[in-house]
DNA sequence: CCTGGCACTCACCGTGTTCGAGTGCCAGTC
DNA sequence: GACTGGCACTCGAACACGGTGAGTGCCAGG
């Protein structure tokens, strides 16, 4: 087990790094943190500190960096979460409680957070796993073709087109309107599938066609936007990455440009409070010289989707998770409130 | 005025620039395009290009690059649009064609372009503007409030909260709707202003408080929408950019996040054809360095969005003018079917 | 267990040198 | 007059070289 003064130099060396980005030494140690011991003892503690993997040098003769592992250990047992100050979280209430409607809400949460962490900013559109049915609205655009729309608790419409097998009168068009909503509005995506299984029946043989096609649509529907949505953000800020930069953030643009890889990335992160991946924690191989630093958020008890940003792993880890848990609840706040 | 051999030298200078991304000397130019003349009868074509700042050297002792002025002469006079070749054309459509809905096409547009170009694309959304109302709904959240959906020809779907100033009946709500859309179904965005004004006046005086609070959300949304949204995608191959990385990448990928400044530049292509904007001509300082090539697209005979590349301005401009053309017809043909 | 001392390593920096691609100019040729 | 070959010149890129200093590991002594 490492000794109480080891984890303090541990500490001090990730705090160092990550304010000057530079290899950071014993003496240099010394000098600006108080340990109360000599260079020399430091660098004892730093040759034990390598044996256990938790730091590395670059090349001999250079003083040490971080590995993942230190940063890990770093976040879980030597730091913790910096909280905003009240002006901080004045600014982000303020910020965000101009919003007009869900897109506006989560644009401006994603520029909030990217200004806020200086980072790569990722938010997840309200999930609709946890969502509820508001309303299904049936218009008929031809005689054999309907727009289906689905409004959901949480603001967010989806439409589809339907092409019939048959002609749809409008007197069916109404009547199907009403059944359906009468059974699914107000409950759970999960729950639809069974409400709607026998609808079909009620109608006359000729309209069951168009009734099953609708009912599949709106599955589907259901189904698919399942796979979520989100917006990115503050990509500007990954110029401020490293030197080696080319090879380094090509990679990252591309993982940031696949949405799959994010949405996976947000969903490795388990409630409650703040994840951080670090490095080569994450899976996906472009993002090995990221962290991820994620939380879900809600309107109400339940976490409805996750944010999250993405940066370099050499990151302010405290105060990057204080700014994300701070916007995760102001924006909850602002879901509930609407 | 310029003599033909001056021009195929400029037009040799740009091929070449654009396919080594280095400057390029006189010997070399003679061994790769038989111009029938020797390096020193080039090398005084070459100082008469740069009198007329055609060219520049980036120190002396170097070979020339173009000028954003090179460039604009090369576009207009000394190369043409290339052409997509059949298998590229039938890929464009074969991957456009698969598209669900409206956001898929768009979304399905953007990386097709960034494939094809190895650039940035951006791509608006279908405009309002010249859009028609095909339904406007109006759901009841809670007895003072509303939820009012609008949808485009075009499949796009807005939404809106209305909070009433008082309660609101079914058989009232049910009423708003019908009047509503018998009178705006069809019709053109600038006209649903005047077609509205009066239908407060058909309602009891306890309703039109909030009839007026709905048509003024449905006017509001009108507007607003027009203020397009877009998408971008291919932002990794702005690694291929150039060798001195953050610098010139900075502001471009800030560019990039403004939405404004994107529409903008958008906004500024001239119908008909394809609009090239090179290096300073682009209004945006942080877009100096590039180019834009863009055009516009539509259903009909009409254009009704626009879509672009943004790409280093040592760019193939044949081939880019080629491919955001190619592609702009073809979305054209899937928005016309759907 | 901590400390001061010491020898060692090695990236970094500035200097100097060479190399060669590319230029401008000029005199000669068709 | 237009083109060409030749020539001197410029200057960045690449490389070699040595000095400097931060940082290290190790060891003997408190």
């Amino acid at each position: 087990m490492l000794s109480e003064r080891r984890l303090q130099v541990l500490r001090a060396i990730v705090q160092d790094y990550v304010g000057t980005e530079e290899p950071v030494g014993s003496k240099a140690l010394t000098e600006r943190h108080n340990l109360g011991v000599s260079p020399a003892t430091v660098r004892n503690d730093m040759a034990a500190l390598e044996d256990e993997g938790f730091i590395a040098q670059p090349h001999t003769s250079a003083g040490r960096i971080p590995t993942d592992k230190g940063y890990r250990l770093f976040v879980d047992k030597l730091a913790g979460v910096k909280p905003m100050t009240a002006p901080e979280r004045r600014a982000i209430q303020g910020f965000l409680d101009g919003a007009v409607d869900l897109d506006d809400v989560v644009a401006r949460t994603v520029r909030l957070l990217a200004q806020l962490t200086r980072q790569v900013a990722v938010v997840q559109y309200p999930s609709l796993t946890r969502s509820t049915v508001r309303h299904v609205e049936l218009l008929a655009m031809a005689p054999a073709r309907l727009m289906l729309v689905l409004i959901t608790d949480t603001g967010r419409v989806e439409q589809r087109m339907v092409d019939c097998p048959a002609p749809f009168g409008e007197t069916s068009l109404a009547d199907l309107r009403a059944r359906l909503n009468s059974r699914v509005a107000g409950r759970r995506f999960t729950d639809v599938p069974s409400l709607v299984e026998d609808l079909p029946e009620a109608f006359e043989a000729e309209d069951r066609g168009t009734v099953s096609t609708v009912l599949s649509t709106l599955l589907e529907t259901l189904v698919e936007e399942n796979e979520e949505r989100l917006m990115i953000g503050g990509t500007a800020n990954l110029t401020r990455f490293g030197h080696d930069f080319p090879l380094v953030i090509r990679p990252v643009l591309e993982a940031l440009e696949e949405q799959v890889v994010l949405l996976k990335l947000l969903g490795e992160a388990q409630e409650p409070g703040v994840t951080v991946r670090i490095g080569h924690e994450n899976a996906h191989e472009g993002l090995n010289s990221t962290s991820v630093v994620s939380v879900g958020y809600g309107s109400g008890g339940e976490a409805v989707a996750k944010l999250g940003v993405v940066g370099p792993t050499r990151m302010d880890y405290p105060g990057t998770m204080g700014a994300v848990r701070a916007v995760a609840r102001y924006v909850g706040q602002i879901l509930a409130e609407s």
